[in-house]
DNA sequence: TAACCCATGTAACCTGTTACATGATTAA
DNA sequence: TTAATCATGTAACAGGTTACATGGGTTA
C-alpha cells in the first residue's frame, strides 16, 4: 500500500491538491514514486475517509475550485507505523533488459533506436532530479534536509548509472556491428 | 504486459513447466522480471490459448507430473514486435526512498536496521545475478552471449550502487547520531 | 481558433498479491 | 515425523492502466 504512504509523505512537506500531486508527486517524492491522476485522486478519497488526511475546499476566481490536502494526525501515526514496520526489496521489472535480453531477435538498428532513447529519457529524468535536489536543499528545515537528501541522492545515482550502461551498450553494439559489416559471411544478421 | 513477454524470452534459452519459471526465473530473466507463481500459471494458461507457447505432458515415476511450456514460432513473432515497439521506462516505485524520505518521523536506530536489512538483501541478489551471469557466459551460443551480458551487467551494476548508496547512508546515519549524543540540547529526537 | 493548462472525477479492465487447496516424495 | 521440494491450480481482492467525460481560462 505504498502509495498511500508515498502521498502522506509528500503531503508532510505541503498541503497539495490531488491535480498537485498528480504531476510527478511534486517535489522530492516524485524521484522514487509514480502514480496516475486517477489512482491518486482514489487513494486520497480513501485517506479521507480513513481520517489520514482532511480535504480544504479551496475557492478559486479565476480556476476551477480545487481540494486542498492536508495530513492529520493519524495520517502522521499510520505512516510512523508503516515506516517501522521492515520491508522486503522492491520488485525487479524492467522492460528495456527484458528486450536487449532477447535482442538478438531483432535486427541492431531497432536495439540500438531503442538504446538511444532510452538514453535520453534517463538523462531527462537525472535533470529533473537534480533540480528537486537543489530544492529540497534550499529548504532550511535541517531535519529533513539530510533525509530528503539520502534519497534523492540515491535516484540520481540510479540515473547517472543507467546513461553510463546505455553508453557501453551503446559503444558494444555498434562495434560489434560494424565488425560484422566488414566481413564477409554474415550468416546470423543478429548475432553480434 | 510484459509478464508474458518475459515468460516467452525466458523459454528461448530451454522449455520449463510453469514451477521451474515460478522459481526465479529460472536463468537470467529473473535479473530483471519477477512474479509468483500464480500470475505464471495464469499467464502460461493465456499464452496456451493465444498459441504463443505449446505444453507437453511429461509423466514422472517418482515425481509429480508436469507440462513442458515450448515456444512457438507465433510467439516468437509476437515477442519480435514487441521488442520492436518503442517504450518509455519502467515506472519508479521504491518503498525504502520512501521510507528515509519520511525517516525524521522515526528514531534513527529503526531506520539504521532497516538499511541493514536492505543491504543483506541487495548483497545477496547480487551474488546471485553474478552466478547467473557466470552461467550465462558459459553458454556457447555466442548469439545470445553479449546480450544477455548486457542486461545481466546492469542488473549488477544497479545492485552494486545499491550497497555503495547503503553504505554511505548509514554512514551518515551513524555519523549524526554519534554527534547528537555528545551535544546536549537534543530536544528533536530524529533530526540529524 | 486550436491547443494546452487547471481541476476533478467514473468505469472497465488488466496486473499483482494473498489466502486457500491438494498430495506424493525425500532429506533431516 | 516434521519440514522441505516438486507440481499445479482457484478465488478474492488490491493496485495500476486506459479510455471516457467535463469545462473554463490562457497562450500561440
Amino acid at each position: 500500500m505504498a502509495l498511500a504512504h508515498a502521498i502522506l509523505a509528500s503531503l508532510l512537506d505541503a498541503s497539495c491538491s490531488g491535480y498537485d500531486l498528480a504531476k510527478q508527486f511534486d517535489s522530492a517524492v516524485g524521484c522514487f514514486w509514480e502514480a496516475s491522476h486517477q489512482q491518486i485522486y482514489r487513494e486520497l478519497s480513501r485517506l479521507e475517509t480513513d481520517g489520514h488526511v482532511v480535504a480544504e475546499k479551496v475557492e478559486q476566481a479565476t480556476r476551477p475550485n480545487k481540494k486542498l490536502y492536508h495530513i492529520t494526525a493519524s495520517g502522521r501515526d499510520w505512516l510512523k507505523t508503516w515506516i517501522a514496520q521492515p520491508a522486503s526489496l522492491s520488485p525487479l521489472k524492467d522492460d528495456l533488459l527484458v528486450k536487449l535480453y532477447a535482442g538478438h531477435l531483432v535486427p541492431r538498428p531497432i536495439l540500438l533506436a531503442e538504446l538511444h532513447q532510452h538514453r535520453q529519457q534517463h538523462a531527462e529524468r537525472l535533470n529533473q532530479f537534480r533540480a528537486r535536489l537543489e530544492a529540497h536543499l534550499q529548504d532550511d528545515d535541517s531535519a529533513t534536509q539530510s533525509f530528503a537528501y539520502l534519497a534523492i541522492s540515491h535516484s540520481i545515482r540510479a540515473e547517472t548509472a543507467w546513461l553510463a550502461w546505455c553508453d557501453d551498450a551503446i559503444a558494444l553494439l555498434e562495434k560489434s556491428e560494424k565488425s560484422r559489416d566488414q566481413s564477409d559471411a554474415p550468416d546470423n544478421p543478429s548475432s553480434p
